[in-house]
DNA sequence: CACCCTATTGCAACGCATTGCATCAAGGAC
DNA sequence: GTCCTTGATGCAATGCGTTGCAATAGGGTG
């Protein structure tokens, strides 16, 4: 699709290095790191946490939540993956994030779009000037209505068109 | 404070009427109810659902956690409050919406700043034209570092200066 | 190779929010 | 005022995620 020199450019963070990397800063190789990077190694786009528990627990049933939990945090600390919000607010992990982006989600049908860095550029730079904000691309979830429920909505039910509710 | 023609031309939802409001959708009006709305009313500025409940405790000591969230999604479901998610995902409920607006998270010290609809404009336009995506601002939630993190972080302590680890 | 420091784990308890279900009551009809 | 329909409530159970704490083990050092 797309064909610019999108933020692609640093690609490849380097997954076969993780136990050196997390060495590197004092942090330790365990079995059950071992067992979540194997997870996410064979995952593709977003999972939730519990989603991944449940994929440790196919590969090693002693696995435990909150061990799963506390390591997601370590290597989003170390970069390997990252994380924004879904619907329901829950937390949706990246994995192999090959370029920067952020979501839109559909509050229709809960579809997910990806948002390159690029798009929201001259926003974000609107927000370092206006409040000195710098914002976390890869964090970032709009929420809104999709194209196809736009399409569908037309004409058929009036679905929740949040706060333009007066009509009084 | 800020002095243009923004979005609040069309101000004050009625508060006094809700009752009304609610029986004209063959919805009904309920002591519980009423006591939520009391405690938005004395409400200014963001709450999570918990703090809710904890409020209405203090003048209904009876009141149940499962029917203060639905009542919330009711009101929301005809405009009486909107909500957005924080800093680690959870609801937060708007009261008094004076002028449309998403929010600025800081993932450092979990400030919340406004961010005013007018702001979002070009970039909200930009969705719709490449995406055919209507956001929904009052939803929206930009994480990232504010203006007091930037000041602080520079020269003191790394932090987390996410998804920028390569260095290797 | 033994030792030591401390990061990591597992468990249990907790907090927030949601959901199913039986019961209750708002409020319109007569 | 009484009856009836159906929305609302309360309770208990469930799910996701987090946290405190004692025990374990990674891995660098001598």
């Amino acid at each position: 699709m797309s064909s610019g020199p999108l933020v692609r450019s640093r690609q490849a963070p380097p997954w076969d290095r993780v136990p050196e990397r997390l060495r590197q800063r004092g942090l330790r190789w365990t079995l059950q790191r071992a067992t979540l990077l194997a997870v996410l190694e064979a995952t593709e786009g977003h999972v939730t946490g519990s989603q991944l528990v449940e994929k440790c627990r196919e590969i090693e049933p002693a696995t435990t939540p909150s061990t799963v939990y506390r390591t997601l945090d370590v290597l989003e600390s170390i970069g390997i993956i990252s994380h924004s919000h879904g619907l329901d607010g829950r937390e949706e992990f990246h994995v192999r994030p090959v370029a920067v982006h952020g979501h839109l989600v559909c509050t229709d049908c809960g579809s997910d779009e990806e948002l390159l860095a690029a798009e929201a550029g001259p926003f974000l730079q609107a927000l370092v000037d206006a409040h000195r904000f710098e914002a976390h691309v890869d964090h970032l979830t709009v929420m809104g209505r999709c194209r196809d429920c736009i399409d569908t909505a037309t004409g058929t039910s009036p679905s929740q068109t949040r706060a333009a509710a007066e009509a009084d």
